[in-house]
DNA sequence: GTAGGGTTAG
């Protein structure tokens, strides 16, 4: 997990209180089509009969009308009379079910089945253990559904016990019992189980990774998912990510040219997928026909247009479209606060808080996390302690690891690295890696070797392939020149398979994203960036720049180093923007890595030079360099 | 009868 995820999580958790996902889509349509069909087919081939109107009162939630019409039915199929239990289960009557199974003149094997489940979907476990024991016979559904109910209540040596009694095992079972693992948080076993599986399907996979990702393993996670796609399995719909935007952007424009008027959902929808993709141009072009529908002040499309500019870079138009939102909610309000943190708008920030609580709209804990981190981006010290301790005291707000992590993080990059380790040691939960990191990075910053070390440890016993954790430490070896500490964490790095995530940076124009790797020439117009770099390396010579060699760290020859730099990904990326972009403009670059702070000077004189703004965006936060500055006050 | 039952994700 990337040093500042703290930062990221709140980005990534709050979208999904209020964004409608493109599943959203096909399951409205799939839902659609489906009703459709149903009511044709049954209206042609008899025009009126029992069962269809049977069916549509169950659909509408009409039990007791559905009731009495089965009622009226001469003899019932055993299914007509499974579809009453069922619908009874899902809404909750469970006595009615019952009453209904025990009444129906005959059972098979589907309506205990479904009695079964529909006993564990209204919370009796009890009941439904019972009616498994009675039942004449058993298929593997069944057992299935028995055992996912002891999982379901967290009775996992049943379950498995169950597991291992049952005569046929196929590989829904197999899946049922990983997922259940993982849900009762036995992630050990999940893996073990994996590794049993007689053949893997894609739900065995999906479950795998989920389940992995939710337990914080997020690298492991990623490494599965590289399997899963070498071994040939196609990821279904949160996985072939840009594809799904794409379709989804797709579904808006055929809604559109159909003549049907998108509504807020579709819109929240589609402009979650050009956040997702960075694709502003197209996020601008869905505004405008949000503006047009006079749905620019709902407040679900103004939520996700405030997220999609902050987020592709442009905090004033963030705040523009957060200004005209008419009732704003909580989300509004964190929207904007983890906007202007992230860009590094500590004041900004503060000012919405006092205005949100003046508007009488209650804080959460994402609204303090976009206040902790906005402090931490600012410097801003004694605001960040003031915050912590009110929110401390405050009944209604959970204090959590992400809290800790921004806390440590705004005390460690002030220096106070003490107090910073005192916290960690005396939190009320225990820390996470991402906790120790933050106050790592922290030491990596203030060049504290020891506490440095101390806190790798840490990370190290929590997750031992945490890469972040081994590149900070060798980093700080680099710096302090200690060149043989820097071979022995390479090569313990190398003995666990561990590797440094190779830094890129990209630009999206036109829809297109272009990826530039460190001296990568891989780019047709590559020719021309690499004299525009050269030329502006020349003129930053005579702004009196000189490369810090420091930020290399290879233990090469100085003139190496100074190749080595110039190239960095970023600096080919702003060398793209320059050729490609009208003069003038402004170039958004975004990177996966931390910007280094010499890359960060140049950038500021870069700026000055060819008079344009140029907005990076790293794993930390965004820069803003204008005319030989930058917004983040060389603080970030 | 393509009808009523168990597994993932969003």
């Amino acid at each position: 997990m990337p040093p500042f995820a703290a930062i990221f999580g709140y980005f990534k958790s709050s979208p999904k209180t209020f964004f409608a996902s493109p599943f959203v889509f096909s399951f409205a349509f799939a839902k659609f089509s489906r009703s459709f069909k149903g009511l044709s087919s049954s209206s042609q081939s008899s025009g009126f009969s029992f069962s269809s109107v049977f069916s549509d009162h169950l659909k509408n939630r009409k039990l007791d009308e559905a009731r009495a019409v089965l009622n009226e039915i001469p003899s019932p199929s055993v299914h007509l009379f499974t579809k009453m239990i069922m619908g009874y289960v899902e809404n909750y009557r469970l006595s009615d079910a019952l009453e209904l199974f025990y009444k129906m003149p005959f059972r098979d094997m589907v309506s205990w089945n479904s009695i079964i489940k529909g006993c564990l979907d209204c919370g009796d476990l009890e009941m439904a253990e019972k009616l498994f024991d009675k039942m004449p016979e058993r298929n593997v559904i069944s057992w299935t559904t028995m055992m996912n109910g002891f999982l379901q209540f967290g009775r996992v040596g049943v379950a498995e016990r169950l597991f291992s009694d049952m005569p046929a095992r196929d590989i829904a079972v197999w899946n049922s019992m990983i997922y259940g693992y993982f849900r009762n948080g036995r992630v050990e076993d999940a893996m073990k189980l994996f590794e049993r599986i007689p053949y893997r399907n894609v739900i065995s996979w999906t479950s795998m990774i989920s389940g992995l990702d939710q337990h914080g393993m997020s690298d492991e996670a990623l490494l599965l998912f590289q399997q899963m796609v070498n071994s040939g399995i196609k990821p279904t719909s949160s996985y072939g990510l840009n594809c799904k935007h794409e379709d989804a952007l797709k579904v808006f424009s055929d809604m559109m040219k159909m003549g049907i008027l998108p509504n807020q959902s579709s819109f929240t929808s589609a402009l979650n997928s050009c956040c997702e993709m960075e694709a502003i141009d197209r996020g601008k072009e869905i505004h405008i026909v949000a503006i047009k529908l006079g749905l620019e002040n709902d407040v679900f499309v103004g939520n996700s247009l405030t997220v999609l500019y902050s987020k592709c870079g442009n905090i004033n138009d963030g705040v523009a479209t957060f200004k005209k939102i008419d009732e704003k909610n909580t989300v509004s309000w964190n929207s904007i606060i983890g906007g202007c943190a992230q860009h590094g708008c500590g004041t900004w920030a503060l000012t919405c808080f006092t205005q949100m609580i003046r508007a009488g709209i209650d804080p959460d804990e994402i609204t303090f996390t976009g206040l902790l981190s906005a402090c931490s981006h600012s410097g801003m010290l004694h605001k960040g302690r003031c915050l912590f301790e009110y929110f401390s005291q405050c009944k209604s707000i959970e204090m959590n690891l992400e809290h800790y992590a921004c806390m440590v993080d705004i005390l460690g990059r002030s220096g106070k690295l003490e107090e910073a380790e005192e916290l960690v040691r005396n939190m009320p939960m225990k820390a996470n890696s991402m906790v120790w990191l933050a106050l790592l990075s922290a030491c990596k910053m203030h060049s504290n070797l020891e506490l440095a070390e101390r806190a790798a440890k840490c990370v190290f016993d929590l997750e031992p392939h945490c890469s972040a954790a081994y590149v900070l430490l060798s980093n700080l070896y680099a710096f302090s020149n200690r060149w043989s500490d820097v071979a022995r964490i390479r090569r313990k790095m190398k003995q666990r398979g561990i590797t440094k995530q190779p830094g890129c940076s990209w630009v999206t124009l036109k829809g297109l994203r272009h990826v530039f790797h460190s001296g990568d020439r891989s780019h047709p117009l590559s020719e021309k960036i690499y004299q525009k770099l050269d030329w502006l390396g020349e003129k930053l010579k005579g702004f009196g720049y000189v490369p810090d060699q420091r930020f290399a760290l290879h233990d090469v020859e100085d003139e190496q180093k100074e190749a080595i730099l110039s190239y960095h990904s970023e600096r080919v990326a702003i060398g793209f923007g320059l050729i490609s972009t009208v003069e003038g403009s402004t170039i958004t670059v975004m990177k996966n890595l931390r910007v280094c702070e010499d890359c960060h000077t140049a950038i500021k004189l870069l700026a000055k030079i060819v008079r344009r703004e140029i907005v990076l965006r790293d794993s930390s936060r965004f820069h803003h360099f204008k005319d030989g500055f930058c917004s983040c006050r060389d603080y970030w």
